[in-house]
DNA sequence: TGTACATCAGTGAACGCGCGTTCACTGATGTAC
DNA sequence: TGTACATCAGTGAACGCGCGTTCACTGATGTAC
């Protein structure tokens, strides 16, 4: 490995993902990161300024992914599809998710991560408003709320499912009953 | 103030919670715990192993709250009344709340922790089985989802209600329509 | 093509602090007789 | 009622470690002429 790295950015960010996931936020360091990483202590500061900093962009990232996420489901794929696609990428990347939804971690004014907040919720609001509903709306905080609170749930180990994106399926279709039928 | 406080246990509890409201559980310590209650550093440990003890008692002490404010609501008072009782509590105990559903941060398998827990459990099953369905049903995990989730994201800032228990109880009341009107 | 210079990316050693926890102790309280 | 003893509740000083961050530095890369 060369004395320049080429992508430890990148790596930095996977590696802090990982960590998390494996013991929580609570433990973890910029020294332990820089370790997992095989890099130097200071290198993570380096790229980040400080811990807070590594979280932010680790949040942006999150924020980008879930706009990803929501995008991908066809523009009648309906409320359904939108929150199952929510709880897939919740479960898929639960480090980004746990991080952005804990404001006391991050610079919560960064301009990179409140740039990427808008792009989900524009994302998250196109996906509602295809259901004739404004984005906002009661129904819209209703469907967002059971969504974000399945997938904390499960991620939290207090619900247990064999196969946690059906499970979401159904039971968001206990939302406004008949709303959507599948397609 | 004499030698022995006396009531200092709870006194600690209650510290805490307001330690974490204030500044959130990754900057809560031990000394500044003891610090907050007038009291030596050791105190606390003394009262509670150590800091995961500390923090699975809040954790315990919250299940008690939550299944005491589930028994408040009236045996006919539905799955919304229900589901309003839950975001109040977690409005109210915020910090409670948070620790509850981090498993990491608490000894999971104290055995005070496991039976506040099941007692919480109970009360929020014998609610949702009042309705007609099953305790652990999609329709039960669905609204169990819909106000857990709900509170977070109040709670993150993400969600802004100027009446988050009147809105929560619009918003539930979007989980099969007409299940239960009002009382 | 070659050379000088600027900038970028990462080093590694060190600073200093706050932390959780320990330990021998002391003051206060309860109990047995 | 008094005395001896055990237990409980809290002290305060100290241990030692891991942490985030700093800093002067060096190796690598890019750019201008």
């Amino acid at each position: 490995m060369t004395y320049h790295h080429g992508d430890l950015r990148r790596t930095l960010l996977a590696e802090t993902a990982s960590a998390i996931a494996e013991g929580g936020v609570a433990k973890l360091s910029m020294r332990a990161l820089a370790q997992r990483a095989g890099v130097s202590n200071a290198a993570p500061t380096y790229h980040f300024g400080d811990k807070s900093g590594l979280l932010t962009a680790l949040a942006a990232e999150g924020y980008d992914r879930l706009a990803e996420a929501m995008a991908g489901v066809d523009g009648d794929g309906g409320l359904v599809a939108r929150g199952v696609a929510y709880v897939e990428f919740a479960l898929a990347c639960p480090s980004h998710f746990t991080v952005m939804f804990q404001p006391r971690l991050l610079h919560d004014d960064d301009a990179d991560l409140t740039a990427a907040r808008r792009r989900a919720w524009d994302a998250l609001s196109t996906g509602v408003a295809t259901t004739g509903s404004a984005p906002d709306s009661d129904l819209g905080v209703a469907a967002w709320s059971l969504v974000h609170g399945y997938a904390t749930l499960v991620l939290s180990g207090a619900v247990e499912a064999e196969d946690a994106l059906e499970q979401a399926r159904i039971v968001s279709g206990h939302l406004v009953e008949g709303a959507n039928k599948g397609s």
